[in-house]
Parts: C-alpha cells; sequence; structure tokens
DNA sequence: CTGAAAATGCTCAATATTGCTCATTTTCAA
DNA sequence: TTGAAAATGAGCAATATTGAGCATTTTCAG
C-alpha cells in the first residue's frame, strides 16, 4: 500500500513519508540532502509577499500579541516558540529546525499571534504573506504538499506532546525531552551531545519547575543516564534513559 | 486583510475561518448551515475508495494497533478518541463531531492507528481510502482546502490543550473541560447542558484521576458553578465558571 | 580580565495529587 | 421489574510537586 501513495506524491512529500522525520526537530542529514523543496526555486516564481529575512541570534521573529500576517520557513538555523500565560509563566512549545514552518495560525483565522518566537542561533527565513500563501497553495502543488505533510506531521507531534503530559510524570517527560532533543541532528549513536539549553527552558518545556528538573537531571547524572559538568554540553545515554521512560 | 483574504478562499474556507468553529467540537448550527463541502456531491465524482458508513452508537470506529488505510469524516453524530498507555491508562484526547476529519494519521505515513476511534452515538461517517484522499487532494480544491483548514484548527486547538496542560492545575483544566463542552452547539447561552459524560472520561482528558474530578465537581456544585443531580443533565454557569479559569 | 547576570544545586515547609478503599446511587439490558 | 454493572461521593495515607530562599558556579559583554 505505501508503495502506491509513493507514486502519488511528489518529491517532497515523499520525503517527509519516508525520513522518519518529524516536525519540531531539525531534518536529519539525510533528509536535508533530499529536501525537493527549494526555497530560490519558490521564490522566482511570480508573485510578490516572499522575502528571505535573516534573523540573529536571540532576536525575536514576532512577540504574543502582534499582528498574524504572515507565516515563516526556517531555511538555517533554530526558533523557540514560548507562549506566557496570564500570571507570567512561561511554556516552551517547541524548539523548529531547518524545514519547519511556523506562525501559520493566521492562515486560520487568528488575527494576532499567540504565542512569541525567537532566534535561538542565527537564523534565515522564509517569509511569507498570508495572501500570498493561501495564493501558493493553490498554484504550487510541490509546495501545497509539503505544508499538508507538514501540518500533518505537526499534528502527530503535538498529539504526542499531549499524550506524554496525560499519561506521564514530570521525571518522564524530561526523560522524553532529552531523549527528543538528543536525536536532533545525529541518528542511531548510542551517545549524543545535546545542544546547550538551560533548565529552566527544560522546564518551561514539560511543564515543572526548575527545581524538579534540577533535581532529576541530577539523579540521572549520578545514575550515569546523562554525564554534564557545568560547562558546555550534555551527553545522553539513549538507552538508559529509555529506562526511565518504560520503567 | 482579512476581507482581502475572503476574495482568495472557496467558500468552505471561509466558513471555516469567520464561524469562530473550532475542531475537535461540533459545528455551531450558523455554520452547519453555511457548510459548502457536500459530502454526497464529493461522493458522486469519479473515484474509487469513498463510500458512507454507518456505526452504531458504542461501537468501535478503529483500535490502537490497526491498520491505518483510511481516513473519516463526520457527517453525523460524536467520535471520542482515545489512546492507551503500556500500563493500561487510558487518555481521551477529544471529542469529535460534525465535519471533523479523524485517523489522519495514516496520511504522513503512520502504518498503523496511534489511538482508538469509538462512536458515541450513532453516527454516519465518511470513510475515505489513503490512496483516495491522496488523489482527492490533489484534484478537488474545495476538498483540498477544507482539510488543510481543518488541519489548522486542529492544530490550534491541540496546541491549546498542551498549553493549558503546561500551565494550569487540574481544577482549572476541569474547569475548561466543561466550558468548552458547554459550548458545544449552543453559542452565547449563559447556562447550558452538556450531554452525558462521566467523571472517568472527563478524568481522561484533563490527565487526572476520577477521584479529583469527582472532588472538584462537588466544590463546583457547592459555589453553584455548576448544576446537576444524579440524574441526567450537568448544567453549566459559564461566566461564573470562567471565574475559576482566571481565579 | 572582571563584575554583573544567569544558571545551578540544595533545602524545606506547604500543598496538591495519587491510588487506593468502601458505601450508595444510577443505569440499563434481560 | 430486577439484578449486575457502572457511576458517584467520600475518606485517607503515601507521594509528588510547588514555590521560595540561598550559596555557588558559570557565562559573557565591556
Amino acid at each position: 500500500m505505501n508503495i502506491v501513495v509513493i507514486t502519488i506524491l511528489p518529491k517532497c512529500l515523499e520525503v517527509y513519508l519516508y525520513s522518519g522525520r518529524r516536525p519540531l526537530a531539525p531534518a536529519t542529514n539525510s533528509a536535508k540532502k533530499k529536501r525537493a523543496f527549494d526555497p530560490r526555486e519558490f521564490l522566482a516564481t511570480i508573485g510578490e509577499g516572499r522575502k528571505v529575512v535573516p534573523f540573529p541570534k536571540k532576536q525575536a521573529i514576532f512577540a504574543q500579541g502582534d499582528a498574524a500576517d504572515s507565516i515563516f520557513y526556517i531555511q538555517e538555523g533554530k526558533v523557540r516558540l514560548t507562549v506566557v500565560s496570564e500570571v507570567g509563566k512561561e511554556a516552551t512549545l517547541g524548539i523548529l529546525g531547518e524545514g519547519d514552518f511556523f506562525g501559520e495560525g493566521g492562515l486560520a483565522g487568528q488575527p494576532l499571534r499567540m504565542g512569541s518566537a525567537t532566534a535561538m542561533t542565527d537564523c534565515e527565513l522564509l517569509q511569507i504573506d498570508k495572501k500570498a500563501m493561501m495564493l501558493a497553495l493553490h498554484r504550487e502543488h510541490t509546495f501545497s504538499d509539503l505544508f499538508v505533510a507538514y501540518l500533518l506531521a505537526r499534528n502527530i507531534r503535538y498529539e504526542e506532546d499531549l499524550v506524554d503530559q496525560l499519561f506521564n510524570s514530570s521525571e518522564k517527560r524530561l526523560a522524553r525531552i532529552l531523549l527528543l532533543l538528543a536525536h536532533f541532528g545525529k541518528e542511531g549513536v548510542p551517545e549524543t551531545v545535546i545542544p546547550k539549553i538551560s533548565q529552566e527552558t527544560l522546564a518551561d518545556m514539560i511543564g515543572t519547575t526548575r527545581s524538579r528538573v534540577s533535581f532529576f537531571m541530577n539523579k540521572f547524572r549520578k545514575l550515569g543516564f546523562v554525564n554534564y559538568n557545568g560547562g558546555s554540553g550534555l551527553q545522553v545515554h539513549s538507552s538508559l534513559l529509555n529506562v526511565v521512560l518504560h520503567d
């Protein structure tokens, strides 16, 4: 059945279906090479309202409450999506990488941004006006397929995050996030180094307090599941940490 | 800006953008009347792999682990989506109504159902083979727009559910779910009756135990936020219950 | 290099939540 | 109608989590 499907799909969709790629996480190296959507080519097609925009590290891309009149596609770099509650608590909805879209809420009629987006590294983003996006979805099948595939994949990811919240304790949620972050680029490597991320951010991602993250990180370290000492890198021993998930 | 957009959209998308409708909840009456997608018309178009299937109340539509080779569109009735964890805990991901799609994970390459779908009432569903769905997304713009609008809306809903989990206590989550359920069909009515739903299901939806739900339901009742006595209906005083959310 | 800001590790009391149990009440099919 | 199954309300001890404070350590811009 899958083979039949492949024959129907344009290349870009095929890549998504078979790379094992997930949204809210950067593409694997292999997926990067295969990606059929070429922003340069896309930009060359007639039509206003599309441009490549660079963002330096730490700069805000948009803030909660801004007008939601365009959507973004990440060509290069990492972006963090956050929401702030009425009482000032912050939640991190995800860390996005190459090939991810964000800010698409406006397409569904949200007039304002429901959260903020910040560049975690120097970024190169493709910014597309809402109007241009809707036209593109009708005119350019390759692009439309890419977008649908992305929405489906992100749905799955959100659903998984939600299930994780409904089922698991904060200890397990931390273990899961660490495992997801560890596979951020590498694949099948037994021990992986996670890019710099603060305990505060981890706490915001799994919905708990920094206290708790600090407590569990040290527990994981004492048990040999992770490895870090003040400095830069955080090593995750995936197979060991997996034990926590399925205790 | 919104007006510009309208002119670009086919009717079906326009309905979604301006009805204030949300996925995982049935359409408002006004939206029902306006809905431009006609399943009968859709079925009449050439192509195999689409059929209308009736499901009696309580019957399983698909189960976790089944092959994911088709997707569903609800013409009539209510459907509950659930997931069961390794240890047997059950989570309810949502209650769907008319105009909702479900089981679309297969389109994104998931070979098996990640959860189960059960008819809560007698249902009439449009079942579409994966292959036929992908062809339809390319050939029929009206349908494709409807599907994209649905995916966007569902994304927003999942995001909101996730934010709710990350920010709020179980008491607030219960209040929120009750408010969402209360707006299931009626609009702007100060007090609404919620269709029959057990405390167990409520607990599965907000990720807590039945104990807790029982405790808070009685608290809400004593405070006059809700009204029920064993029997059938559960009345929700929306404005009062809103106080709990923003305490 | 250096000082301010950020991040981390730890403690602790106050709450919140879980995971049971048990007694009633309600529902619903035979 | 009736009996079994499902749903509900309540209680309680064992845990888990919060939220706050405080002493170090690390980071990083100037």
